[in-house]
DNA sequence: CAGTGGTCTAGACCACAGT
DNA sequence: CTGTGGTCTAGACCACTGC
């Protein structure tokens, strides 16, 4: 063993696997549509059971890599997938991370029905009463995001009387709602006049709006929106699916731009 | 048997396990901090081996409704996993989804060496010579995306001789190298001068801006900075990595305001 | 120290799709 | 028909860690 194998964890054996194969496609040597070795065959190369070769191929089916097919075997995948994980921080956590005060404060709250044009809001689609509010983020002495929400009070009845002045509704919402989806629509907006009065910012100046519907088995749970001013405020997304976190990776070490 | 079960595929017990415990979690019956069963209990209770239920746990583990700890146990997440998967289309095809002719040309193209200032372009951060490219992306009659790009030539080698022209940089090098990592930052800009003139938008208009820097193990392969016009355009993310498509979902059946 | 998860084995049966 | 993946079993050993 030489030094350089620092406290290596022991990487158990089908990752050892996993990583074998991951670097032979990511490196080029096994171009797209390459036929991987069978089960069987990389069983017997590896010394080792089927079933440890199985759990490292579902792996690499998992991120993308690999298409299967009985009888025919296991190749390269052709679609490299263009899909990425995209970080959304709670506000308070982003802007303490920051090094500044969070603070946040309710601009508007009212209880009542869902009105027309709100429909398509909430999904799935969805009537009745609900909570609806206007809350104000900070960032130091700063106005950091804006923020309109509506809470479905048949999904979340509880959200009625809570007065969100300790914790911030997105915050309470996820400690206490249990959410099974949620869908993020992310696009360029002008600052409209209410924005302009409540964060700020000069009249169309570019914000970052974030839409963020969440429901519930099949049950609408709330629906936000999220005004970040200026390009001060930015979101990032990572590929590689839970790639065993790169440590010399480009996450840092490089300052935007 | 009911005529309920119309064509179910024999889901495998891993998965039904799996949906239970998840069903669980999400309809609250099973609250955040909650002692799952261990998964020798469970394996009783479903009259399996140990290591069908094991599949289902680390699955769980995986999509974060479960954290696992050596002699404490399995207990449901209390750190909702605040992270969404953003699907990146490729632009011809984003555009052709609109049902739009796509159309691309390259406004500007150099092979020369990195200059001052992009040294944190690439990723890892690189210097020696790249191609620089400037390209603009139609829908229709419209001006729908510019773009520039940096290409590595010491990872792409074959970049300086490429005239794109049949297909844009992005799609050629998607099908070109194989790539292991990339990073994706989003925000609000207003157009600057050359946006102004190439997009055919006011000036300061808000406009949506991708950033992407692509690398291949430990070695940087390209930067790329979209640009889209106005509110016109909007990236979407969707929670539940995978989780089994929900076909009667919120993706659809909703206009978009 | 004992219970838990993490991993691995050497088999087995089956469904499925190419040949 | 046959090779492939998909699943499952009934064990086993180990590492860790909270009791």
């Amino acid at each position: 063993m030489t030094a350089a194998s620092r406290a290596a964890p022991a990487p158990s054996l089908h990752q050892r696997i996993l990583d074998d194969i991951a670097g032979h496609i990511l490196s080029g040597r096994w171009p797209v549509g390459h036929h991987i070795p069978s089960e069987l065959e990389l069983a017997t190369r590896y010394g080792c059971a089927r079933m440890t070769v199985s759990k490292a191929m579902t792996e690499l089916v998992r991120r993308g890599l690999v298409e299967r097919r009985r009888r025919a075997g296991s190749f390269v995948s052709r679609t490299r997938s263009r899909s990425a994980v995209l970080d959304i921080p709670d506000i308070r956590t982003e802007v303490e991370s920051l090094g500044l005060v969070y603070r946040h404060e309710i601009l508007q709250s009212r209880c009542r029905m869902l009105q027309r044009g709100e429909a398509g809001l909430l999904v799935p689609a969805a009537a009745g009463r609900v909570r609806a509010l206007w809350v104000r983020h900070h960032a130091g002495s700063r106005p950091f995001c804006l923020e309109f929400r509506i809470i479905s009070l048949e999904s979340v009845p509880e959200a009625a009387d809570e007065r969100f002045e300790a914790v911030a509704p997105g915050a309470w919402l996820a400690q206490t709602v249990p959410w099974s989806g949620a869908e993020h629509r992310i696009q360029a907006a002008g600052a409209d006049e209410r924005i302009v009065r409540w964060l700020e910012v000069a009249p169309q100046s570019p914000c970052l709006l974030i839409e963020r519907r969440t429901w519930r088995q099949d049950v609408a749970v709330t629906f936000a929106r999220l005004v970040y001013p200026g390009d001060a405020h930015q979101l990032i997304a990572r590929f590689s699916p839970d790639m065993t976190h790169r440590a010399t990776g480009p996450a840092s070490g490089h300052g935007i731009p």
